[in-house]
RNA sequence: GGAGAGAUGGCAGAGUGGUCGAUUGCGGCGGUCUUGAAAACCGUUGACCUGCAAGGGUCCGGGGGUUCGAAUCCCUCUCUCUCCGCCA
């Protein structure tokens, strides 16, 4: 959510950069700032007479202690009119505040400087590419063949069990899985990042926090029956740790890891892009959230990028940095790259991590803050990225790595795994 | 799930209708002392809205009510603890 103050200070500005994310918001700004005018005035009104009423309860209390009811009673007539003026200015001002607050949260987070215009992911910016990336006509076998063969993966089983989008991985699949997802781990302790298990559903208060409500509430599972969301990402877990909290200064930045599983209703996919690993209901995936001082954020942002970069190289993938457009950036971020591994078999790129700077996006919902070295209190920078997502991770590093003798497993990654080779 | 108790500032813990945003202790911060530290002593120490400021307003788990006036009384919801039941 935006800062009502930055939209006051800045009207044309915030309209310009919303521009760059195709969001046309003269005239919802506008009625933004008219609207708090509106609750600015009503809330003077409301404490004056507050404070008048504060005043005579002050006085009658003098007057009743001292025996003087009757000049008492005169005062509470006074009061009782104070109330009725404050009741009506009360309604005004909470239908004046829900009316804002309304219009605040369809505004989306203002694109960083940098963010390159565009409408679509066509218009994305490749900022790096590394490994070499087969061409399209190979005999390459796509991954779900793969799984298939060495029986890694039996979706079959999955969809009798749950329903399509929720594969059963099985032997070496399993312990695929769970080798990448220790490594990750691993990985992002080395960095320093500290590890936590968060739950896996999270209340309306935190999904609301991180953004996911009221934009995106289609895309999560809610159990109605204790009105509870599974959560897509454990980024809403982690990052809601630090909902209504004032930081130190020298606790910045906070760096978590965490390894989760992720459900997504994904309502309205089809077709090649679910098909196999490429697009799931559940997913294994393990996420670093940091929370930033805003001097250092975009610092932090290309330090996360080059982490998993890093990773990616470890895994000995090719791979590309995407930094995303205006129109394909997500409603809470100022600036996002995605992480794209190459699928031989489908010759395509396949998004395996976003990485995103959220500025004071969430931490205002989250009332997430620090207190400087003066006393002041600012609101903190959210950052997070995933590192990384398991499914597509697992259908590169099988396509890619598929020999006649079976898929080969990435050195950094035998550890974990046990085995050399997928037979 | 049943019975009882409770929810107050970073923590502990007073406060049961009137100047209480809240006694006190610990912790934190600043200072005196010290070569330095500890101890001791002195001071200071919540957040939010509004205002140039002075000031004003709100907040004692959430919501509602009684009253001139509520942390304090009433209703309701949520959560926590203890005991019982069930259970990985």
């Amino acid at each position: 959510m935006l800062q009502l103050n930055f939209i006051r200070e800045h009207e044309q500005e915030v309209v310009d950069r919303l521009a760059v994310k195709n969001f046309e918001g003269r005239e919802i700004i506008r009625n933004i700032v008219e609207l708090d005018d509106k609750r600015r005035e009503t809330q003077k009104q409301l404490d004056d007479i507050q404070a008048q009423s504060n005043l005579l309860a002050r006085e009658i209390g003098f007057l009743i202690k001292s025996g003087k009811n009757s000049e008492a009673n005169l005062l509470k007539e006074k009061t009782g009119k104070l109330k009725e003026q404050a009741k009506g200015l009360e309604v005004a001002f909470e239908s004046v505040k829900k009316a804002l607050d309304d219009l605040l949260v369809r505004i989306p987070n203002l694109p960083h400087s940098t963010v390159p215009r565009g409408k679509s992911p066509e218009d994305n910016v490749v900022v790096l590419q590394e490994g070499s990336v087969v061409p399209v006509a190979t005999t390459a076998v796509p991954h779900w063949d793969l799984t298939t063969r060495y029986d890694l993966i039996d979706f079959i089983t999955g969809n009798k069990i749950t329903g399509a989008g929720f594969p059963l991985y099985k032997g070496k699949g399993a312990r695929l899985q769970r080798a990448l997802i220790n490594f990750f781990l691993d990985e992002a302790l080395r960095a320093g990042y500290q590890e936590v298990q968060p739950p896996y559903l999270v209340n309306a208060a935190s999904a609301f926090a991180t953004g996911q409500l009221p934009d995106k509430d289609a895309q999560m599972y809610y159990v109605g029956l204790d009105d509870l969301y599974l959560i897509p990402t454990a980024e809403v877990p982690v990052t809601n740790i630090y909902r209504d909290t004032i930081l130190k200064i020298q606790d910045l930045p906070v760096m978590n890891v965490a390894y989760s599983a992720c459900f997504r209703r994904e309502a309205g996919s089809y077709g090649k892009d679910v098909r196999g690993l490429n697009r799931l209901h559940q997913f294994d995936k393990v996420e670093i959230v940091q929370i930033a001082h805003p001097d250092s954020s975009y610092e932090i942002l290309e330090t996360m990028r080059e982490y998993v970069s890093g990773l990616l190289r470890k895994l000995e993938l090719p791979f590309r940095i995407v930094k995303l457009c205006g129109g394909d950036m997500g409603f809470t971020s100022a600036l996002t790259y995605d992480m794209e591994v190459w699928s031989p078999a489908q010759a395509r790129w396949l998004e395996v991590s976003s990485i995103s700077n959220f500025e004071t996006f969430q931490s205002n919902r989250l009332k997430l803050r620090f207190k400087d070295e003066t006393g002041k209190i600012h609101l903190a920078h959210t950052l997070n990225g995933s590192a990384l997502a398991l499914p597509r991770i697992v259908a590169a590093l099988l396509e890619n790595f598929q020999t006649p003798e079976g898929i080969r497993i990435p050195e950094a990654l035998i550890p974990y795994t046990g085995f050399e080779v997928i037979k």
